[in-house]
DNA sequence: CTAAGAACTTAGCACGAGGTGT
DNA sequence: ACACCTCGTGCTAAGTTCTTAG
């Protein structure tokens, strides 16, 4: 079989994890199922974006096993009719049955809406069958429909509705001005509204580092002009040095403050307003069943906050206006209003895709939708689709592996060349990458797009990447490869004029991913990062420890996790706060170690023979420093001080309230004398280890109390190594997009570690298609 | 075929609500 | 009760892939 094919994973330094120097191999065997560690190495990037890039990861073996697709229920569905009618009317909509009613048969139908001939007509006509499955409408609202348990789960593609209906989208309110006067060659100026708002949002933008951004400056100043030569009442501004936001920044900041310092009543209007919002907008209806709208707000105008080197940054993203915004909406349905005044570009009844609304931004000319929330059935299938098929791609990879070795020997360039690309596709989870639009968009690349630049080779088959990935984050990765894939890098190099030159000219993603597909339908570059992903997680995931509280299951969890982030490079900058956080937490340790310090010194005390039976005893915890110590001990003093005057005042103000007199001062200073010859006490029983030991101690009290100590530091010392190692990568886009989410469930229930631990609440809810597999489930 | 357009997934970050420790 | 932080959530930019136009 082929896929005997175990590959050596090794594991990477993980208990050094992340900073380890470490280089290791990515692959190396001429089996054709290498897969293997990555390189790793951890270096700080001199990037402007501070961040510190690393890609490895350990492939896993492959497991091979029947996938089983849940379970499909096929006596149901029967089709009904969901019998949205016109208007949005919940309570016409019976609320839903309980949730988990385990399985629910379908339930026997009711009433079946019209159907409107013309909707029919375009279901049918693109590709005739897919039978919508829509059932039970009487189930409504939440979750209740199962969709992974009805006949065709996967749907068919084409058609994704029958009926739709929704409140349409909504706008962000006018401009309100605030006619607080911009500066300019230090004298106030007034600007009419529209330069206003521009300038406000220059404003916002001069806490954060754009403004530090040339490209930024000029692009705005470039559109900000544009608009004060609209009105000849705006003053005339030619010098961008000479404009002065702060006084609008102040202002931004004193409503800011305004806002927090709301009374109850206020914030919970908003709250409300906020709701309603969300109640007319928020929701839609899809063959009957209440989904989840993900963006119905339209994008208010802002300044472009491009990413990168994005040579748009920093332009006027203009209102968008409701003529300019189509509206998507089932044939039956009421089409909802435009705001007064104003009309939609247009209407259309279009159940082959997905969106509700959609208009053409003006910066970068892109399309924006809006779609339905990740929680609802569109996304779910979509989901689980993709998943279904890197599984797919499990049973063949092997094959296609085997392929591309034997390509890298092609004599013509293009096959080579592609057989190299796969390679760094399938190894190293990179991007398709797709040729960029130059001087409208970041140079950023992927694995078609890459240029000699972007990689170094090193004697012994080493290859260092160094490149800006999607949303210009920089991948920094050290392998070691295949020697032929070396030789054919070496060969590509030759001919190369510059080192802006591409790397793979001769292939571009088109043709990959049409070369992919005639492995399997579709097959594409984006599956392998999916495959790579999951499998990753699976094999990574052998490593949680059988017997660990659920605490270190947790932990492994999330190491698997990481090893996933890492290879897909997901990055996050590193807090502001971070030394900070980590210094607490390294305190709130010693001041554990010292707790437990005090109490071995009190069993020897209790006992000095233990002194020989348990030389571990008389030993010094690690850390704990003398200076430290009387540092801490002094804390003690002083937070015990400071309770001790709290408690004063407060029983005075308790006696006076009382009737009677005040306690005398002396009483308190006395006490405060107290704390401090308390403070000398430890003190001397560190140094001489003589403890004050009270009646009621005995060893074995002692030592249960060191038991708890001990876990606690294990507790704290698990979150500091989690956040050391999570300093960098941010877990949640692979939890997100990358790793299915049955191996995580089926993970929980074989190690009996609660879903929520891992999954918040709306990735239960996007998930929730994934939450009944076995717990023998595999990728 | 190639290029542009359209649709949908993937991505990091800002921000604020709510929980936690003092 | 308060500051402080954590974490979830919303936002929208930036990719990939599919589809259509030329």
């Amino acid at each position: 079989m082929k896929d005997a094919e175990l590959e050596s994973v090794k594991k990477v330094g993980k208990a050094n994890g992340k900073k380890s120097a470490v280089k290791e191999e990515l692959s190396d065997s001429e089996s054709d199922v290498p897969l293997g560690k990555r390189g790793n190495k951890g270096k700080k990037s001199a990037t402007p974006s501070k961040r510190t890039t690393r890609a490895n990861t350990a492939n896993a073996a492959q497991v091979k096993q029947e996938n089983k697709t849940p379970k499909t229920n096929d006596t149901k569905a029967k089709r009904k009719r969901n019998e949205s009618d016109s208007e949005f009317d919940d309570k016409k909509r019976p609320a839903k049955s309980t949730a988990k009613s385990a399985v629910k048969k379908a339930s026997p139908q009711k009433k079946k809406k019209k159907e409107d001939p013309a909707e029919k007509d375009m279901s049918e006509k693109k590709k005739g069958k897919q039978k919508v499955v829509k059932e039970e409408s009487d189930e409504e609202d939440d979750e209740e429909y199962r969709w992974w348990e009805a006949e065709n789960a996967k749907g068919d593609g084409t058609v994704k509705w029958n009926t739709l209906e929704h409140n349409g989208v909504y706008f962000p309110p006018e401009y309100v001005p605030h006619n607080v006067k911009m500066k300019y060659d230090g004298k106030e100026v007034h600007l009419e509204p529209e330069a206003e708002e521009v300038a406000t949002f220059y404003a916002a933008a001069l806490n954060t580092e754009h403004v530090e951004n040339p490209t930024f400056n000029e692009n705005f100043f470039r559109d900000f002009k544009a608009i004060l030569d609209k009105s000849d009442k705006n003053p005339p501004i030619e010098d961008f040095k000479k404009c002065d936001f702060t006084p609008i920044l102040d202002h931004l900041e004193r409503e800011k403050e305004k806002r927090k310092a709301m009374s109850k009543e206020e914030k919970q209007k908003l709250k409300e307003e906020k709701l309603q919002l969300e109640e007319k907008y928020g929701y839609c209806y899809l063959d009957g069943r209440k989904q989840k709208v993900g963006n119905f707000r339209i994008e208010p105008p802002s300044l472009f906050r491009g990413r990168g080197k994005h040579p748009k940054t920093g332009s006027l993203k203009l209102r968008v206006q409701p003529e300019q915004v189509t509206i998507n909406i089932g044939k039956a349905a009421k089409v909802p209003e435009p705001p007064a005044g104003h009309n939609w570009n247009k209407v259309i009844h279009d159940n082959t895709v997905t969106w509700l609304a959609t208009w053409k931004e003006n910066v970068n000319e892109n399309i924006k939708y809006v779609f339905l929330a990740a929680n609802s059935t569109l996304k779910g299938q979509s989901d689980f689709k993709k998943f279904e098929k890197a599984r797919e791609l499990k049973d063949i990879v092997a094959k296609i592996r085997h392929d591309y070795n034997k390509d890298m020997t092609n004599k013509v360039t293009a096959i080579r060349q592609r057989a190299t690309a796969m390679y760094f596709i399938d190894r190293l989870a990179l991007r398709a990458g797709n040729e960029k639009k130059e001087g409208e968009e970041a140079d950023t690349v992927g694995c078609c797009s890459l240029r000699f630049e972007h990689i170094r080779l090193e004697a012994g088959n080493t290859v260092h990447f160094d490149f800006l990935g999607k949303d210009s984050i920089r991948y920094q990765n050290t392998v070691t490869v295949d020697g032929q894939v070396f030789k054919n890098l070496k060969l590509f190099q030759r001919h190369k004029e510059s080192d802006k030159d591409q790397l793979f000219d001769r292939v571009n993603t088109q043709e990959l991913n049409k070369h992919l597909s005639s492995y399997m339908d579709g097959l594409t570059a984006k599956v392998f990062r999916t495959y790579n992903a999951s499998h990753t997680f699976q094999e990574q995931l052998k490593n949680t420890p059988v017997s660990g509280s659920v605490n270190e299951k947790i932990l492994a969890y999330n190491r698997a996790n990481r090893e996933v982030a890492i290879l897909c490079n997901h990055q996050r900058t590193v807090s502001k706060t971070f030394d900070n956080q980590m210094n607490r937490i390294e305190d709130k340790i010693r001041a554990l170690k010292y707790q437990k310090m005090r109490l071995k010194k009190t069993m020897l005390t209790l006992d000095p023979k233990l002194k020989k039976k348990r030389p571990e005893l008389d030993e010094p915890e690690s850390d704990l420093g003398e200076e430290w110590c009387e540092e801490y001990e002094k804390h003690l003093e002083e937070k015990e001080k400071d309770r001790l005057r709290k408690k004063f005042e407060k029983d005075n103000e308790k006696r006076k309230s009382e009737g009677k007199g005040p306690l005398s001062e002396s009483e308190l200073n006395e006490q405060l004398e107290e704390a401090e010859e308390k403070t000398k006490q430890l003190s001397k029983e560190r140094k001489t280890g003589k403890m004050e030991v009270k009646k009621s101690q005995t060893v074995e009290k002692v030592e249960a109390q060191i038991e708890k100590v001990n876990e606690r530091i294990k507790v704290v010392n698990l979150t500091k190594v989690e956040k050391e190692e999570n300093k960098t990568t941010a877990l949640g886009t692979s939890k997100i997009n990358y790793i299915d989410p049955r191996i995580s469930a089926a993970w929980c229930y074989k190690h009996d570690v609660p879903i929520d631990k891992i999954f918040n609440k709306s990735l239960r809810d996007k998930f929730k298609w994934a939450m009944e597999v076995d717990k023998n489930w595999k990728f």
